[in-house]
RNA sequence: UGGGGUAUCGCCAAGCGGUAAGGCCUCGGUUUUUGGUACCGAUAUUCGGGGGUUCGAAUCCCUCUACCCCAUCCA
């Protein structure tokens, strides 16, 4: 688990402690109409990570609530996705569809309990009625129908009676609800569907709304844990559980904000159109963000699982850089794979000063990786390498080969170019080389050095391969469609050379490329006769990115200063203009205050009934504006625990300087929350303010003493780190210190 | 426009009145027979803007702004 928590986690925590569940449970609840990808991921790491970090446990269930888009072989992939991230749903598999008799059931009760009604309005008319963001909707006139008439209606849906669209059952709740979802949500709809799963037995389903609430509810769920835009349905799924009584403990509902990635799709609409475009080869297209597509690819459920978990779980809506996945899957393959030799773009290399044949021992892993194993790489006169990494006028900064710098065979000898041979064109067809013997790898006695090693195949010995190069599937970092599509996002190269040993011993199934990259062997097309290797991700370059402009990779964007519009503020009326007069004139308060109080109704004659006992209107304001107006925000002025006449108590303490600002907010909380007196608090408490220099001195120097590095940093100009001293002397004393004495005995000490 | 949310570095993201965590990206440097890895270091005087309260505000109060979600018989 991570250090921090996320809120999630925090209110898992609160729940178990305060004995709100005996057991955490969750769920994921996809929908089968499409393949999962990595938003799903996220979602999986969420439920089943919690259960499992709370030793709870979580459930798979299918939300089968719509039988025409519905399909068991997303049941599977579904079901694929969880088990290769490597977690084990609690028991079997779950499924709303298992859940309809009950369901049916459930709304039976909410008819008579006369919260739910069978609805006759055609689609339009209801829309109509449903009103809009700004306009209270009409109940419809079905809405009357008797407890009688609406079980018998909702009885013949269910059996097959009508026509789909001919009614719907909805709850009664409010038609001029703020909440567009709560004018009178629909429950159930009549589908002549066959479901995939429930056959043909129903005419009638459950809508979202209805289903998933009480799903959660019959599974024991604790916490249903879904995306933002589910936010608006939260008033719903509350609704339904209270009205229909149920016995607790029942599930609460908490959002987090769905996982984005730039230059990545995510819809379920644009995935669909990529497949059904045959802009990629299916579901599990390695450039796909599907399960299906990473797991092609070759990333690993861990490298998946580390990224979701490094980009934390929050409520703002956010796009995550793709960088941060490449990092993840880079991070895991380095400490796990193999790194070979092999060579995309083949240039010949002829040895002129060698003869015969011999093989190298090279180890699979670099020093750094603390894993076991080697292979023989053949060498004699005939080899390939990159033919990137030869130059006839190198850039500056060239590490490689060129004319006049040598360098080394990766596990082999030191090569320098004597000859480059061209065709009729001018492309550079065959170096010829030569090498040194005495540069061999691991007895190198030559003394030259090299500014650097590359890799390199044996002619002879090379195997062929295809290897299949993705890059992102979209050159926008937004992509809105396939008109964003990248043009370059799959290179095929049909004869790169690989070292005989990856394909003969086939240490691995992923491997480093080495200077190149992490690679799958493909599980589906790759044969032993036609090795196939998808390209998982490149290595991070720093030599491209210098020379080339900084074209794709996270750039810095100009910065440009954002414009803030300041919006009019409402006029005052006139009874507020002269409360704010009075207020600034008479009673000398600060125009900010005053317009706070003039302007609200609750808080200003809060202010004026505190007034009447006390002589601080300037205290007393400050306090009511900011303290009291946090209270009043919820409860109505009767509700409050405390009164005017005790705030203007608290002031009269602040003023003869009984007790410190500090502690005057500090004993105002628990006047909001006991309704105590102020004098009664401080009592109890102690709260009594400490200025008595002579007892503060000592604290400040014990401060001082336990933090010497923070007294130098301050010595050398930090002046924050006053605040820091001030602090840790109020925490000593808890919070008594007078704060203005501490900060000028402090400020004078550290001098 | 009514309601519900959200704003902290280029991208994620901690932080809940007392020194603005961390990761990715970027940029330097050290090590390196991978221009990889690892390791060191740099990068927010400031938290969407403006005010207010406070000895002290990213955190409390007021206000403005921007963005997301809601008017499917989808989930």
């Amino acid at each position: 688990m991570s250090e921090h928590k996320d809120f999630l986690r925090t209110i898992v925590e609160e729940d178990l402690k305060s004995g709100k569940y005996k057991e955490v449970v969750t769920r994921f609840p996809p929908e089968p109409n499409g393949f999962p990808h990595i938003g799903h991921a996220k979602s999986i790491a969420i439920n089943f990570g919690i259960a499992r970090d709370y030793h709870g446990r979580c459930n798979l269930r299918m939300d089968d609530t719509n039988p025409t888009t519905e399909d068991t072989k997303y049941v599977e992939a579904l079901k694929d996705a969880v088990e290769w991230l490597g977690f084990k749903w609690d028991n079997h598999v779950r499924y709303t569809s298992d859940y309809f008799d009950k369901l049916y059931e459930y709304a039976v009760e909410l008819v008579k309990m006369g919260k739910a009604y069978v609805d006759s309005l055609d689609e339009e008319t209801m829309r109509e009625y449903r009103g809009t963001v700004t306009e209270p909707g009409r109940r419809s006139q079905y809405a009357e129908r008797s407890v009688e008439e609406n079980l018998d209606l909702l009885e013949r849906m269910k059996n097959g009676e009508f026509k789909d669209g001919e009614h719907v059952l909805r709850a009664k709740i409010d038609m001029s609800a703020a909440n567009m979802k709560m004018r009178d949500p629909l429950l159930y709809r009549i589908r002549h569907a066959h479901h995939y799963r429930a056959g043909d037995k129903w005419a009638i389903y459950p809508m979202y709304d209805f289903g998933h609430c009480l799903s959660d509810y019959i599974e024991g769920v604790t916490h249903s844990i879904c995306t933002l835009e589910f936010e608006n349905n939260r008033d719903i799924y509350d609704w339904v559980l209270d009205t229909l009584g149920l016995e607790p403990p029942r599930p609460y509902q908490h959002e987090f904000a769905r996982l984005g990635i730039n230059y990545t799709v995510m819809s379920k609409r644009l995935l669909l159109e990529l497949v059904n475009e045959g802009k990629v080869s299916g579901w599990d297209d390695p450039r796909l963000p599907t399960i299906a597509g990473y797991r092609r690819r070759g990333y690993t459920p861990e490298s998946i699982l580390n990224f979701c978990d490094s980009i934390g779980i929050a409520k703002a809506n956010s796009t995550v850089d793709v960088a941060q996945l490449e990092f993840a899957i880079r991070d895991d393959l380095n400490t796990k794979v193999p790194r070979v030799m092999c060579v995309l773009d083949p240039l010949k290399v002829t040895i002129e000063n060698y003869e015969g044949t011999e093989e190298f021992d090279a180890p699979y892993y670099p020093e750094d990786v603390p894993k076991e194993g080697s292979r023989k790489v053949p060498f004699s006169k005939e080899i390939y390498i990159e033919r990137e990494d030869f130059s006839e006028n190198p850039p500056k900064g060239y590490y490689r080969l060129t004319p006049d710098q040598a360098v080394r065979l990766r596990h082999g000898y030191i090569i320098t170019c004597k000859e480059v041979i061209k065709d009729a064109e001018g492309n550079i067809t065959e170096i010829i080389a030569e090498y040194n013997p005495e540069s061999k790898s691991g007895r190198d006695t030559s003394g030259i050095k090299v500014k650097s090693a590359i890799q390199w195949v044996d002619a002879k010995s090379a195997k062929t391969v295809e290897v299949r190069l993705y890059d992102r599937l979209y050159s926008s970092e937004a992509p809105k469609g396939l008109d964003d599509l990248n043009p370059d996002s799959l290179k095929i190269i049909k004869d790169a050379l690989i070292e005989p040993a990856v394909i003969t011993e086939k240490p691995d199934e992923r491997f480093q490329f080495e200077r190149q990259g992490y690679f799958y062997a493909d599980p589906v097309d790759y044969t032993d006769e036609a090795p196939v290797f998808n390209k998982i991700v490149g290595l991070k370059d720093s030599w491209s990115k210098k020379d080339k402009p900084k074209a794709s990779r996270g750039e810095r964007k100009p910065q440009v200063k954002k414009v803030q519009v300041e919006g009019e503020v409402e006029p005052m009326s006139e009874a507020e203009q002269a409360l704010f007069d009075r207020y600034t004139g008479e009673l000398g308060l600060n125009s900010m205050v005053a317009d706070i109080l003039a302007r609200d109704e609750k808080l200003s004659s809060f202010y004026e009934e505190a007034l009447s006992v006390s002589s601080s209107p300037v205290t007393i304001a400050n306090i009511v504006a900011n303290e009291v107006a946090r209270e009043l925000k919820e409860k109505q002025a009767e509700e409050l625990k405390f009164n005017a006449k005790q705030i203007a108590e608290l002031v009269k303490m602040v003023d003869d300087e009984t007790i410190s600002n500090k502690i005057a907010k500090q004993v105002f909380e628990e006047m909001a929350k006991s309704g105590a007196n102020p004098a009664q608090i401080v009592e109890a408490k102690g709260l009594v303010q400490i200025s008595d220099p002579a007892v503060i001195v000592p604290i400040i120097d014990e401060v001082i003493a336990k933090n010497p590095d923070n007294v130098e940093k301050f010595k050398a100009g930090n002046s924050k780190l006053l605040g820091f001293f001030v602090g840790q002397v109020l925490k000593a004393t808890g919070g008594k210190a007078n704060p203005q004495v501490v900060n000028e005995l402090v400020a004078e000490k550290l001098k």
